[in-house]
DNA sequence: CTAAGTGCAAAATGTTTGCATACTT
DNA sequence: AAGTATGCAAACATTTTGCACTTAG
């Protein structure tokens, strides 16, 4: 999409510092500049926007949209995450929220798929299959 | 989620008339006022939404929602397409916004997968594959 | 010095709502 | 008559953008 971020910034990096302190928790880019402002530490809500934007198209934080109407939300994901490269999918809970990393050889398998037949590239660290989870299934 | 709509209007019968002439297509709310604005038989704005909200509800129509920044898409669901539960699956392009929705017998195996070995019950009008198109991907 | 990032306020977008009017039953 | 639906315009909320300024390399 977009040539992304090059220049280290006092901004990115209190923003990077903070996202890494709350690694599973999900927030919307509101919550980030109330929580900056309440420490003092204000970045304008245009650079928080844009930044949340780099850092999903780096594949550092992860970007839900649960209704059009509602704020997005994002949620940073650890760094072994990433590391481990063994292509991971994840799955996000609706009603829990819960965020779950899935290394399947299936989805791999459908990804090959998507390709060949398809003509379809996906994007597996955009791509978030939304659903219901065995646990919250299971108590309703 | 509310008391639905009670009395038959006008309104309401050249919309369900239209749409069920589109099955499988895929449109915005703002493609069903300009439909209906080149027609001459115009439908207010709000009725519009009102009435597809109901629609939803009433499970006659299906809403997805791509990204909170584009309009949200509706999609006429046939009567048999409800029976086969053969709901369709959606990519979303990166580079050029494309949507294709794909009604794909492998794609039905992965969320019958997730469902048996994973325990997810997979949300498929709210599951989108990003990823980059077949065009977009020859002309890059 | 140049390219990139910031922040403000203004615009854009898609959707919802208040209210007076019109239609259904 | 009583209860709903309509349509307009105004309101909303979130996100994006134009632009002058600052900062990193």
């Amino acid at each position: 999409m977009n040539v992304r971020p090059k220049y280290k910034t006092k901004q990115k990096e209190i923003l990077l510092s903070y996202l890494e302190s709350v690694p599973g928790v999900h927030f919307t880019a509101n919550d980030v500049c109330c929580h900056f402002k309440s420490q003092g530490a204000e970045i304008g809500q245009s650079t928080v926007y844009r930044q949340l934007e780099s850092l999903v198209d780096e594949g550092i934080i992860n970007k839900y949209v649960i209704d059009p109407n509602s704020p997005a939300c994002f949620e940073y994901v650890a760094r072994e995450d990433h590391e481990q490269e063994g292509v991971c999918f994840h799955c996000k809970c609706e009603k829990c929220g819960k965020l779950i990393h899935l290394h399947c050889e299936e989805l791999e398998e459908v990804r090959k798929h998507l390709n060949k037949d398809h003509g379809f590239k996906v994007d597996i660290i955009r791509t978030v299959f939304y659903g219901i989870c065995e646990d919250c299934a299971a108590e309703a």
